[in-house]
DNA sequence: TTGTAAGCGTTATCAA
DNA sequence: TTGATAACGCTTACAA
């Protein structure tokens, strides 16, 4: 068996409590009975028992990303894939462990590491946020942070997520710059919430824009009418640049207008949320506007333990800006850009 | 306070031991006492607390998917990250939680989840594999299991792994089918455990076609000295495919070809290891020996808890298969095929 | 600065 | 089939 505290207690001549002091670096302790505990500690090869720990204290040491994944490729497609990593590094840092659970069972599981105390804190995902769970974590005062933008908007929530208006706005008015004035909003589904953030910063963007024209949108979460909406776009010459949703609508977009003989970025300009997975690999290269997922995942982790530390505060919402990457899909600056445009450029919001 | 399971004795009148037998599911228990005690649990909605149930048992209800990344990177493309949904499905389905740590600091969190029992056991990537760390294992008779190809050979090792060898086969087989017959593979290192069964997959693979020629190998940790090779390769009509060892391989194999004004696949062709992350978005889509990473996942974590439960088992080596879903960039099939390649067709291995 | 002792909620042993 | 009780290893008042 491995040594407990009552055997380093016994080797040195202290009580187990003192033993338990040095461990927890408590400050009233001598300095020398600290070190021969310490040495003890080395001779018996001592660590301390997790198991016992969190239950004395009521602590797991643990935080729990939720996940909502139907399949694999859900999970690894997921965008939290890529915060995880801050996520787990914060846990590292706050001395704690990271939990990935699959929450396939409508709550069911997520309920079980609440009420069974299987960890400090959650983080869950905005697609399993609902009026049931958040009931159920205010009323047990459960720490967590909801990530991304859930269905049910609440200033009760506690939420980090991306900056979806800004991400339209530095899309537009990068498109600005490099000459394109018209440009379309490639979408799946306009309901949701984060999808209405685009829109609104779409449209924004665009009614600031220098002689700002109006806002079009091409809504489908259809394959097949992708085309058609995209030639009603494109006809007269009303939209001269595409901002899609994601990496498959881009590369779609891309083979529709190619099989139209229109040339990127020479006729038409694109621009894709989010630089994952392909972006970069397209042909052309897509200009994105990325999300830093890394810091979402800090920012999402540091919350949850301000919370942990701070269960009083009121909930609040955090946003995480995006930055533009600019490739050859929209890089016709200089070709077309205007005076107008020029000016724009140095005065712009950065 | 939530209710403890001595609330439940005390209301149901029966001792606390009776209900936590009823709470195990013990056969030595009346059904009507039993009943009792349910009713009486979801009247105070009890929930059992975990952390005493680990402290008295000794079992944590959790396994830890150690991860090898030192950026976000790393670990979002790790292929791990596609196995994990796998891993927690098994672990849900045996009752235990995942843990996610990643090993950053030469093994001290993986001591750490060792000796302070934060885990009842490891899964282990393969590049964080060392006699240092078998050896504590070892010595603590901790359950794990290997996961990928590790530095070191050891038949004292539990691992699960992909048949890199069978995978260069079917590769190899697969082009003589669509009339390619002098294949060279495309790899940056010869000197890992992975990459040496590929290389000698491909070697038998290429000395059992009919007819077989030498097998050509590119290789080249060097972006720039990739064309040379490539030319090298192709001189004199070498050969007439290439398999390489990652998407990112293949996308600048492509590109050099292109270059060269060869043609993918009428001229020359092409296929790569890893369906991940965009084979199948190249033009022409990449032909790709895949695999099935949920697969792996599963044998991992299902190995895992085999081992949990039967400690005295010695370890043994589990390798999985690959597939290959076959794209544009090897479909020649038909034109160039001669008669030997029809017949090895009907007779080859499938 | 240290020791004593109670307590955390469950399981497990033994006796009834 | 049930109950009493010890045990798991650590933390934490409280007392000294």
């Amino acid at each position: 068996m491995s040594a407990t505290i009552k055997d380093i207690a016994k080797l040195v001549g202290v009580s187990p409590s003192t033993v338990s002091r040095a461990l927890n670096g408590s400050s009233l302790i001598s300095g020398e009975t600290r070190n021969r505990i310490q040495k003890a500690m080395k001779q018996l090869d001592y660590h301390p028992n997790s198991l016992a720990k969190s239950f004395a204290t009521g602590s797991t040491g643990t935080i729990a990303l939720i996940i909502d994944a139907d399949n694999e490729k859900d999970f690894a497609n997921n965008f939290f894939n890529r915060s995880m990593f801050a996520m787990e590094r914060i846990a590292q840092a706050n001395g704690y462990n990271l939990l990935i659970t699959n929450d396939n069972e409508k709550r069911r599981v997520i309920s079980s590491l609440v009420y069974e105390k299987k960890a400090d804190g959650l983080i869950i995902p905005s697609s399993s946020v609902n009026l049931h769970l958040m009931a159920m974590l205010d009323k047990e005062r459960f720490p967590y942070v909801v990530m991304g933008s859930p269905a049910i908007l609440s200033d009760q929530l506690a939420w980090v997520d991306v900056d979806n208006e800004q991400g339209s706005g530095i899309a537009v008015r990068h498109l600005a710059e490099e000459g394109y004035r018209r440009p379309a909003l490639v979408i799946e589904n306009e309901e949701t919430v984060f999808a209405k953030s685009r829109v609104q910063g779409f449209r924004k963007a665009v009614r600031e824009l220098e002689g700002g024209g109006s806002a079009v949108i091409c809504c489908t979460p259809d394959e097949a009418a992708l085309g058609e909406e995209l030639a009603a776009a494109l006809e007269g010459g009303r939209c001269d640049a595409f901002l899609c949703a994601n990496n498959e609508l881009a590369f779609r977009t891309l083979q529709l207008l190619r099989a139209r003989g229109l040339r990127v970025p020479e006729d038409i300009g694109l621009v894709t949320f989010d630089n994952y997975p392909f972006a970069e690999y397209m042909d052309p290269p897509v200009t994105a506007v990325d999300v830093d997922t890394y810091e979402l995942g800090r920012m999402a982790a540091e919350y949850l333990f301000f919370r942990i530390k701070n269960r009083e505060q009121r909930p609040e919402r955090r946003l995480l800006r995006t930055e533009l990457i600019p490739r050859a899909s929209s890089g016709r600056r200089g070709e077309k850009a205007d005076s107008a445009c020029a000016e724009r450029q140095a005065g712009g919001k950065r």
